[in-house]
DNA sequence: AAAAATAAACGTTAATTAGACGTTTATTAT
DNA sequence: ATAATAAACGTCTAATTAACGTTTATTTTT
């Protein structure tokens, strides 16, 4: 019988960056910690992965037991092994990057974790390497989304393209103008038109929009250009 | 003192996707195995991450154990973690690729593992999930390459911009006008032509050039694009 | 020694796209 | 009524792209 007697085993946890908006501010989900190793700090929420779970599915239940909510958009960022990440023992992350409407987010599902959204630039710091975590996620997400229309996952069923606009500005913190914006986005066909209208944030008001899924999937891999110059951007 | 007392171990290892161009063809580098599990079949070139290593430092000494080579273009790919991946015990593979230069490597660096150059489309198949990550890896490389000169990394110091452009062909499974690939390459700026030709391949004879090394580091996060309407051409 | 063959390298053009910026419109507040 | 304002639509120029044509350096053939 075969087998690797002769190796060290590790632990093997799932670590969630949790990104969110409101229709107004980017977010992003963190907990502070009820538990040991440092308790009572802020970290991304995280968990061991179980013995019949493969990665994502850890991921997914990691998240749907801080959300309550399933069907995310969910990606691997990339595994973190550095020997010297988590202080007690070696443990091996694989960081998932998650995007969320926050609208669809009730707040505490446990009171084993206490969870809070902060603006994306005005986050405590965090425990172990989270923090290089949430930088790389969010280079990863202004790549991704200077070329696909991830974003969306983060708008509810209906938005304003003034709201879609903000959300861009603030994910590459820029200014867009907003003339060649709408411009560009109806050229993707992406969006439906609604009758409705939402007036709070202007006197006129602007149309709500909703995305047309079927066209949503059948387009995501092609390249948008909604940012001008993305790579002056990315990285910042 | 804290422990994690409750969760289970398990095997971590990195598994290399080795990719390697001739100046012809574009290749991909497999083992067969001399040893168990799964003895005489062919997989990637893998092993378990140490315990004072990280993962890219594991990824880093493998590739030298098989290729005598270093500082090679090496990136994560993806952490692969199905429970059933790996039939004798429950393994997480962090997956990496790399690109090599095949004039570089020296055959038969160690008889542990019986080494091979396979054409890209005419390899054996794989154990485990090391299929997929091949695929996946392709596919990575195919994405990178459309918007930025990974491909470089595949090539000698000095080349031909027809063997580049063959590259450019195998990669993407596609032809290439010729007329338009020499003037996007020469816009980018990033070669040096040399005074000597290459006469092997035409009575006239192509020049060749060098990387500007200093440009292409600066340049590396800009977008290129020398392959017109990439987005079909990725997933194939 | 001239002619043919051929890949390499350079050039042209038309269509499309991108980005800068101007104007009109619907609505509410004054 | 008028002013104010964000939303939405429009225009123009420059830049980029891709399709396609032409010349050139060299070797092979005659």
């Amino acid at each position: 019988m075969i087998t690797y007697s002769e190796q060290t085993r590790v632990l093997v946890a799932v670590d969630c960056i949790i990104f969110g908006f409101d229709g107004e501010q980017l977010k992003i989900l963190l907990i502070k910690r009820g538990f040991q190793p440092a308790k009572d700090q802020w970290s991304l929420m995280g968990g061991f992965v179980g013995a019949d779970e493969n990665l994502y599915g850890a991921a997914e239940r990691i998240l749907y037991q801080l959300t309550g909510l399933k069907d995310l958009y969910l990606e691997q960022l990339k595994a973190y092994g550095s020997p010297e990440r988590d202080p007690i023992e070696r443990t091996i992350s694989v960081a998932y990057f998650a995007l969320i409407d926050i609208n669809k987010y009730k707040t505490q599902i446990s009171d084993r974790y206490h969870a809070e959204w902060f603006l994306i630039n005005d986050a405590p710091s965090l425990i172990f390497d989270h923090d290089i975590m949430v930088e790389e996620a969010k280079k990863r997400i202004r790549y991704k989304a200077a070329l696909h229309p991830i974003l969306f996952e983060l708008l509810p069923k209906k938005f304003t393209i003034p709201q879609l606009q903000n959300l861009y500005e603030q994910v590459y913190n820029t200014k867009i103008d907003n003339r060649n914006f709408i411009r560009k986005v109806n050229s993707t066909d992406l969006l439906i038109k609604l009758s409705e209208k939402d007036k709070s944030s202007s006197k006129r008001g602007a149309f709500y929009y909703t995305l047309d899924k079927n066209k949503y999937k059948a387009k995501f891999q092609s390249f948008l250009n909604f940012i001008p110059n993305p790579e002056h951007l990315i990285s910042m």
